[in-house]
DNA sequence: CACAATGCGACCCATCAGGTAGTATTACTG
DNA sequence: CAGTAATACTACCTGATGGGTCGCATTGTG
């Protein structure tokens, strides 16, 4: 799972819209702004979404961007799959969108990248965009030294 | 990660070098058709594993290729982060090839992304080629029901 | 109506993954 | 030592795609 661009905008720009759940609509050029991402590259993005049902748009004056579904019930697979197709890191191992390989019945080191496939697709699919706004920021240190980390939940 | 043709190409040849150990160097052309790889591609991908000291090469007659490292010394993690850079699926999560994002301060999903990247980064670089040619293949329905799998151990 | 926003198709454009070709070199074998 | 079977190396091709811009239409508000 390389995450392409896009899908980065794309979750800046969502979870600026579960931030301000509840307010009014956010323009484009605020959500493009605040997440440092061309304005008109977003509005494809937006769109995009829109169309998946994440968000609303409301055109015209005062109009914008706002979350339409229940944070809780959209997950990060979700997103991810929605943009980059797939989780795996190959689609030989893929679920959601699987393509056979001429190796499989003697390839040996498939089960490995099968058992990576499911412990990202495992956590991404449990994850919700609620959860990780639950989350706190990583912290500069806490970069420093990610090296150690055991990455057990969120 | 997104593992690319090269680095699935270079772990197919890897394998069977490690499955023919000791025994006499394998030719390319043997290497290709084994593992359904362009031959011509192949050969740029063996110069690199062996500039990388994992495999080493005998020219002329009876020529071919052999395993150069102690397999039990190679790690997936190694071969992938050769080839495609970095196991992370975003730079700013990486270890080995951290870029810098203008949004850490504020990044709601950055941390999910980093237990990503442990997750399989400790998969990856706890796993040694030798422990992988242990490992069963994949069976065919295994994979049918890997929705189920919780993706522990390998 | 003017203005402020989204909608949307068309297009651009560099990069790169994947692959091909030609030729030089090396070394075994009879 | 000639022939041949292999690797070594450099250069090049080529289509797809990710990332991004533009212009204009549409919609809604004050
Ligand atoms: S070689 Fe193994 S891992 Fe690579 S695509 Fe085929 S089956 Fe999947
Ligand atoms: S937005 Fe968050 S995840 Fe995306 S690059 Fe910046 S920090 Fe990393």
């Amino acid at each position: 799972m390389q995450l392409s661009m896009r899908t980065d905008y794309a979750l800046r720009a969502l979870f600026t819209l579960v931030e301000h759940r509840g307010g009014p609509p956010i323009p484009i050029l605020e959500l493009a702004r605040r997440n440092d991402v061309p304005k008109r590259f977003l509005e494809h993005i937006m769109l995009d979404l829109k169309e998946k049902g994440w968000v609303a748009s409301t055109a015209g004056k005062r109009g914008g961007y706002q979350l339409a579904k229940n944070p809780e019930k959209i997950t990060m697979g979700e997103v991810v799959r929605h943009f980059d197709g797939y989780l795996a890191p190959i689609a030989c191992v893929s679920v959601t969108d699987y393509k056979r390989c001429t190796q499989e019945t003697t390839c040996r080191f498939r089960r490995v990248l099968l058992t990576a496939r499911n412990l990202v697709a495992n956590l991404m699919d449990r994850t919700t965009l609620a959860d990780v706004m639950k989350s706190p920021v990583v912290s500069p240190d806490e970069l420093r030294k990610i090296q150690g980390i055991d990455g057990e939940g969120i």
